[in-house]
DNA sequence: TTGCAAACTAACTTATTAGTAAGTAAGTTT
DNA sequence: AAACTTACTTACTAATAAGTTAGTTTGCAA
């Protein structure tokens, strides 16, 4: 039986995503997948080698969201929706985000790991910049900031409201993006 | 050589700040305390217990840190400046805030630990949301949401500050915390 | 000074970890 | 059909993890 790399991937970012990247080991893999630890060596030689896979699959994914916004053309107000929707399904199964899961180990990975997490980092607040500053030049969104700096501030929202919500509960979650959604499109008084 | 217990703590927190509670071992305390690992066992034994032991510690330091600015009658302004600047103390050694790190690994651990962390987290909410009313009340701060949203605003953005400037450098700790800071309170045109 | 408990050390156990080496079955290429 | 590759399994190793047990030291009170 062949591994449906796929399967494996997805397998491996719920796990890092629910108890955190040490927390995970090739046996929780293989278990699942029904297969032996040294199948999945096979794939991925060392664990820094499945997490660097863990997070490249991950960019994938978020490249093929920002494609997918391009090609339906949606305005920016839908497109940070939907992006916020993605967290949102998250909150669930109790998952946190890539980034807020290997986050707080980032010492703990080699350089080439910590370069893939970067990376992914970088190019989801580029992305949500440029929303921000596409929306507030079409007139949809309010902010004072430059948009570089409100992304920051949405994204950090973003991260620990299911940071916060694995501890305290989910309301917490929707509180916080109702209120960034809405202050983001208030129209002032 | 007794073992000093606030050594102990103070250690072990710093470690899981750095490193995260499932990457640290019991040979990682004793050796830097220059101690066998069966002496800290001795104290705690269990894994858990430690755990528990630390975020009891940090919340403590909090309730002083509180009593504190009770005591010097501080106004609402310089109380979050000067909580600012204990997670700005961490940015050096990369060290991401003790819910911040324990938070995204919430699900690996037992029910005591989980619950003193919920404690911790709640009590800097219950603080952060009385400020900030108190601060509106005396008409130094400027919000529109209730004051417990915007107290988990703010939270959630130095927490996942910590944490991206682990990633990608302290320059975006300071860029929100800025910008968190100057919103509270400008002035509205 | 003796007695005793608190606070250790020495020396383990048991379980789990990442990682490896050798072998094999099923395709694929030549 | 022989040679080779891919994708595994079987069976292991060495290291490290948390945790234990039995004995030893230390500080202090009676």
């Amino acid at each position: 039986m062949k591994i449906a790399q796929e399967r494996l991937l997805e397998l491996g970012e719920t796990l890092i995503r629910t108890r955190g990247f040490n927390a995970i080991s090739y046996a929780d893999l293989s278990q699942k997948l029904q297969v032996k630890n040294a199948a999945i060596h096979y794939h991925y030689p060392t664990k820094e080698d499945l997490g660097i896979a863990i997070i490249r699959f991950n960019r994938e994914k978020f490249a093929q969201f920002c494609q997918h916004m391009i090609k339906r053309e949606f305005k920016p107000d839908e497109q940070i929706r939907r992006y916020i929707r993605i967290y949102s399904s998250s909150l669930q199964d109790e998952k946190v985000c890539l980034v807020g899961s290997l986050g707080p180990d980032f010492t703990t990975f080699g350089p080439a790991m910590q370069n893939e997490l970067k990376n992914l980092t970088s190019e989801i607040l580029d992305w949500f910049t440029q929303v921000l500053e596409q929306g507030r030049n079409e007139g949809i969104f309010q902010f004072k900031v430059e948009p570089q700096i409100q992304a920051l501030l949405i994204i950090t929202n973003l991260t620990s409201a299911l940071i916060l919500s694995k501890i305290m509960g989910p309301t917490a979650f929707h509180q916080i993006t109702d209120s960034v959604m809405s202050s983001l499109l208030k129209t002032q008084p």
